[in-house]
DNA sequence: GCCTTTCTGTACCTATCGGTCAACTGCGGA
DNA sequence: TCCGCAGTTGACCGATAGGTACAGAAAGGC
């Protein structure tokens, strides 16, 4: 590889990690999926695979807060509903149709959640809440849209772990449907 | 540790998975969680760390179907509404509020899905089918039994993933709670 | 042309990994 | 009493882990 640029490695070292967890991502692995020795890895990353990880997690919240959040949280009164109709195409594709692990998620899941808690926190707290404001811009009872955003966001996860397991994307779309359905406003 | 018995063990190893995933869990970790050197690990398990997991998966998709799929299945048509609420509470108890995590759905998140596959997918499948059928006799229509069975299933495992990613164990109760409404038959 | 800074590959470090093994302990039956 | 064997221990194995050191290659300013 030509000289390397730190954030053309961000992908790849997330798809490592996905993967592989952050246990399982070995360094030889990394240097093998990005093609730079361990002196260039450390080079970018002196905290070895901590910064690395924390690289990748933040760069994955940088995203979601562009294409999910954003969007979510700028939506008026009059387009709210279709924001939210939006974030399952945009999660949809992210993920792959279930095929692409959510790594905040897996590693919420792994012991690495101590290291990482607090992005692993933020990342989904403010996933609901942008959710949760956007639900009631769009007329969404105010009381109930904090559950219904949490269910939404749960049942992602959720989705991807039984998609996954069962090795059936369309599990993963089937339940995205409904959970879309249930945040559409009824007439 | 006085001499061990092998259904002794099962609950322990559980637990070091459960706590440090397939990876995470090193034979010094678990020979210090059950009190036993690896020559005992190595006697009652000749297959190595595979074969321990093997067994607590056994163990796990045992403890479920004696008390939560066979419930599910048992179910005649006058109490099947119960026995689905009954899951939950049993449910709720099993993963502590959310405070334990679900070893099948977190491995089925890591790379060591490729080496149990088959266990996490029967696992799963049977929980939905389960489920499924104990909702058509509860009353629910056929067409819609299987995806809401799906829903719920993911739902519980997204509950888990979210509750330990915001620490909060009241989002996995109040999602349960979501969960349990949607099985109930409205009159 | 140089010289400095940035990047890269590799040899090497210690610790730990999963796993093997021979020796030992203690109990139950002949 | 002594044998056999399930159960146990900890030293040991090669492999690999994450991380460090350092020498050299490429780029950029002058």
């Amino acid at each position: 590889m030509a000289r390397a640029e730190r954030s053309d490695l961000l992908p790849r070292l997330a798809e490592v990690f996905r993967e592989h967890g952050y246990e399982g991502a070995s360094l030889s692995l990394i240097s093998q999926a990005t093609g730079l020795g361990k002196g260039s890895l450390y080079h970018f990353f002196p905290g070895g695979k901590e910064e690395m990880a924390q690289a990748v997690l933040a760069e994955i919240d940088g995203w979601f807060a562009a294409q999910v959040f954003r969007p979510l949280r700028e939506a008026n009164d009059a387009d709210a509903d279709a924001a939210v109709a939006a974030m399952f195409g945009t999660v949809a594709a992210y993920f792959r149709s279930g095929r692409r692990v959510c790594l905040v998620g897996a590693l919420s899941l792994s012991d690495a959640r101590d290291r990482f808690g607090e992005r692993l926190r933020a990342y989904f707290a403010e996933w609901v809440v942008a959710l949760s404001q956007a639900l009631v811009r769009a007329g969404h009872p105010p009381e109930t849209a904090d559950a219904l955003a949490e269910e939404v966001v749960g049942g992602i996860q959720g989705a991807l772990v039984l998609a996954r397991a069962l090795d059936r994307t369309e599990v993963f779309e089937r339940i995205l449907a409904g959970l879309r359905d249930r945040c559409a406003i009824r007439p």
